[in-house]
DNA sequence: CGACCAATTTGGTCAGACCAATTTAACGGA
DNA sequence: TCCGTTAAATTGGTCTGACCAAATTGGTCG
């Protein structure tokens, strides 16, 4: 094991792969244990712990005589990335998607954040923003993205959610490498990033967390819109 | 395997079980898998599969030399359930998180759902609806809850937001399940769901998306509300 | 064609072996 | 006594072959 993953995760990454892909449908049954552990040239003993991860994944259901494969709107949230992953460029339904939902959470921590914040946390906020402001609206290198992102964190962490925490570790982590390993980096305006990030600095200031909450979801909105343009003309070009 | 539980899944709950109750620090090393083996009077091949299993929750971080407990707080969401499920009662900030949460994002679905729908979806909505406000106001019975908690699946599908489904899947699932194990059941008095549904039928009606998500994120704050209220009076009881 | 039974296949688990990577212990020198 | 180096021990990673319980498949008979 030379390359930091085990044999066991490589096959459970190659069956997720092929069930993602919809190689099997629901309720068909995965190739045994015994014939997987030839096909990987393996021991049963490294399929059979592929097969007890993609259990967990809810991917399928495994019982003597054979593991059955699950529909795959019953599964876990941590197949999202893998699926975003699949082709050279995302599905524009599952990235809006995407977007939408973690927009909705960053909406509720911020909103959070703002009404709990102590003083110290609420200079902490105020200074980062600082520090964003500095880009004059360009968000596109992955220094200010990344800026941008902790920030996002640091509300989740202000609003001490731990299930949105939790939530966010499935979502973030897997869509951000799949975004960046795509490519693609949707663009917003600067204008438009300027007066989101100035908007967002009053409403902090005011501890108004009704305003607050409004500017990211109208950011994550703008996002959405910015980013089904940028795919579908990658689709067309 | 007659009760239906692999000694591997047995082994990583308990495991799991000891992490959650923070019986390892982060950064702690597991025993070894000879150990855990002797432990469990089972084989090393089932201690790697628990391991394997531990390893993608996000719980622990495996190499050679041993593996090492992770920040609770970088899990996944999969997490949940057990953790509401260590105690005789839940955690009350816990339970509040979860339903603030869970709320915001099926106030999201909602929205879209009112949105989206089509005429035959439309009617089928409020088909479901008039089902609900038989109750008159009484959602104490498991029926009712049912009922309900179909109606808000049934937003869910028609939004057609996977993201939301598969952490739904994740979220409903446990939690669900522990509250009802732990017996504990919010009380909203019969005005306010009454009130509640009656808003959200006329929303409906007028295809009003916003006002439909207010609405679900009225009850959700209600609910909140009555919760902390029935776990805090239990605590004190 | 359907029911029943036997054979085969499948998952569940074990023990023991060996190799690569990490940790711990021992030794020597300053 | 302390630090650095090396060796030994421990740990994870994986394999093979065996056996048992549960499910599936195939064959036979009415």
């Amino acid at each position: 094991m030379s390359k930091g993953h085990t044999l066991s995760h490589d096959i459970a990454v190659a069956l997720r792969t092929d069930i993602l892909r919809q190689r099997y449908q629901s309720g068909d049954r995965l190739p045994s244990e015994r014939d997987l552990a030839v096909r990987f040239s393996a021991s049963r003993g490294a399929v059979r712990e592929a097969i007890s991860q993609l259990e967990q994944l809810g991917l399928i259901q495994v019982q003597p005589g054979g593991a059955r494969v699950q529909p795959l709107e019953a599964a876990s949230i941590a197949i999202l990335g893998p699926m975003l992953g699949l082709d050279e460029q995302p599905s524009v339904d599952l990235v809006d998607q995407f977007l939408q939902t973690f927009g909705a959470l960053v909406s509720l921590t911020t909103r959070e954040a703002v009404a709990k914040a102590t003083p110290e946390e609420h200079q902490r906020m105020l200074t980062a923003l600082a520090e964003l402001k500095k880009y004059r609206g360009d968000f596109s290198s992955t220094e200010a993205q990344s800026n941008w992102l902790q920030f996002l964190e640091y509300l989740t962490t202000v609003s001490n959610n731990l299930v949105v925490k939790l939530i966010g570790n499935d979502l973030r982590a897997q869509f951000i490498g799949q975004m960046l390993k795509s490519g693609m980096k949707p663009a917003l305006s600067k204008a438009t990033v300027s007066s989101i990030l100035k908007r967002l600095d009053v409403a902090i200031k005011d501890s108004d967390k009704n305003a607050a909450s409004r500017v990211i979801t109208e950011y994550f909105d703008e996002l959405r819109l910015a980013s089904s343009q940028a795919l579908e003309s990658r689709q067309a070009g």
